[in-house]
DNA sequence: CGCACTAGTTATAAAACTAGTGCGGTGCTTTATT
């Protein structure tokens, strides 16, 4: 059949929007394929609309396991029976169904981590696979190395076997995250097809203030006068608790979410928001993957962002409707020591390693060893990954090197905060585009950052540089 | 690293310092003998 036709008669719409088309006939054809593709452009169809041209099952690698059941629901409401999510929300009873009918269903979604089950991961290699997707790859390069291992390891399901092609998915991608993920997925020859990740509707601004408190007084005269919904993204989860409260002794319908609370709860919220009950969320960069909502206007960051990739993740979840929107970051001078604890802390150093390997080769039990070596559960997994590859002088090196790396990161978002030249050409220059056609509402640097609202009171200005409170003070006296 | 908080100190007393302490993001998975 013909994809046009496919596209009508399974999907409804008369035409591909921008994108989908080219990675549709590369992933049809077999190749190994890169796709980044701007939040909203349609990243699902581009392995759905394959699997009814391919013989056999699409597999889904998902991030969260609320992602992949949101969905299967979806996909079973389109009227798509054979779907199914593999992961821990299933019974042991209801799992080895499961795996004894795989080759039944056209779509299965699964974690990473269930991937790599050896029970699972044999299974899946004995059923007809027409396509490996891998969704949201971008966090094979965030988390992989030093939070969820097992996104290293994608590639080994196949390791000297014939497999199927693969398509990564994701909407930001640097070089160094391209660079990750067609390594650990091992793609062959990749076809990579990226659009501008220029979004001419937000306008940038990045204010500087003098503390926490000029921050929570910024936050809330912004949103008590101009329109959301928006995000505003914290540091903590008693941050996020703690502003939630204060906006809504304002009279602010807002709500905020972060790790710490219950599934439930967190999926309620994040269901609030998006129908528009909740005009605010106050949140940890927990937040953000799988909401589908086209109208945010604001996304507000009270932080100094771990990696210009994550903010531009954040900020991106902003006007996918085309409409006018506003990303705003306020900064004081002592975000940056605390920024650097939260991405290098759980990074386990030299000396814990040390201590931790040596307690092993005393027969101490793993658990008690990490107890005593004072190693957090996140810094286990991820020495235990690297120790099982890598003699311990080499995971010592290797921990070295993700500190320095992480640390590059965070100077080039210092770098973005302190440039003079516009935000745009900046954060597109940093994904590798060169030209730039500025909008109307460009960014702070460019001094064309305000959206004139209009609607509430006045429209709040603030300059950039005259945030500053030794250049205001020059400013009163010069 | 830097914050918020607490307990202890000071000595006219009360409020105001000081030193010490705790805390900080992201999520998957966990289950078997007859």
């Amino acid at each position: 059949m013909e994809i046009h036709g496919i596209l009508k008669g399974k999907f409804g719409f008369d035409q591909f929007r921008t994108g989908q088309e080219a990675v549709i006939r590369d992933v049809i054809a077999g190749k190994d394929t890169l796709a980044i593709l701007p939040t909203g452009s349609g990243k699902s169809l581009c392995y759905q609309l394959p699997a009814y041209v391919l013989e056999g099952t699409v597999l889904i690698i998902s991030p969260l396991v609320a992602l992949m059941e949101d969905q299967v629901a979806i996909m079973k409401k389109n009227g798509e029976k054979r779907v199914v999510a593999l992961n821990s929300f299933l019974s042991y009873s209801d799992k080895n169904r499961i795996l004894g009918e795989l080759d039944r269903y056209k779509f299965i979604f699964i974690s990473p981590e269930m991937l790599l089950q050896q029970n699972v991961a044999l299974r899946l290699r004995s059923i007809n696979l027409s396509l490996f997707v891998v969704d949201e790859a971008h966090c094979i390069s965030q988390w992989g190395f030093d939070f969820r291992p097992d996104y290293l390891r994608i590639g080994e399901l196949f390791e000297g076997l014939a497999r199927p092609g693969i398509l990564a998915l994701t909407a930001t991608a640097d070089d160094k995250v391209k660079n990750d993920i067609c390594r650990y997925l091992r793609l062959q020859a990749p076809a990579v097809h990226q659009q501008s990740l220029d979004r001419p509707a937000i306008s940038y601004s990045i204010i500087k203030v003098d503390n926490g408190m000029m921050k929570t007084e910024w936050i809330t005269n912004r949103i008590s006068s101009t329109p959301g919904p928006g995000i505003i993204y914290v540091a903590s989860r008693k941050r996020a608790d703690e502003l939630s409260s204060l906006l809504q002794e304002e009279g602010i319908s807002v709500a905020s979410y972060h790790a710490g609370k219950e599934q439930e709860d967190r999926a309620f919220i994040q269901e609030q928001f998006i129908t528009g009950e909740i005009g605010w969320i106050c949140a940890t960069n927990a937040f953000g993957m799988g909401i589908h909502k086209n109208n945010i206007r604001q996304v507000i960051h009270e932080h100094i962002p771990h990696a210009i990739s994550s903010y531009i993740q954040e900020v991106g979840r902003a006007g996918r409707d085309g409409e006018q929107s506003q990303a705003t970051m306020l900064y004081s001078d002592d975000d940056e020591g605390r920024t650097r604890f939260i991405v290098q802390d759980d990074i386990p150093q030299e000396d814990e390693i040390r201590n931790y390997e040596s307690l092993l080769a005393a027969n101490i039990p793993p658990d008690e060893a990490a107890d005593l070596a004072r190693i957090s559960e996140t810094g286990r997994r991820i020495i235990d990954y690297y120790t099982e590859r890598m003699s311990m002088e080499d995971v010592i090196s290797r921990m070295k090197e993700l500190l320095r790396e992480k640390e590059m990161q965070l100077q080039k978002i210092l770098r973005l905060i302190r440039s003079e030249t516009c935000i745009r050409e900046e954060i597109l220059g940093f994904f590798g585009e060169e030209s730039v056609e500025k909008p109307k509402y460009c960014c702070s640097a460019c001094g064309t950052a305000e959206v004139h609202w209009h609607i509430g009171q006045q429209p709040i200005t603030f300059d950039k540089r005259m945030m500053d409170w030794e250049e205001r003070l020059n400013g009163l006296l010069g």
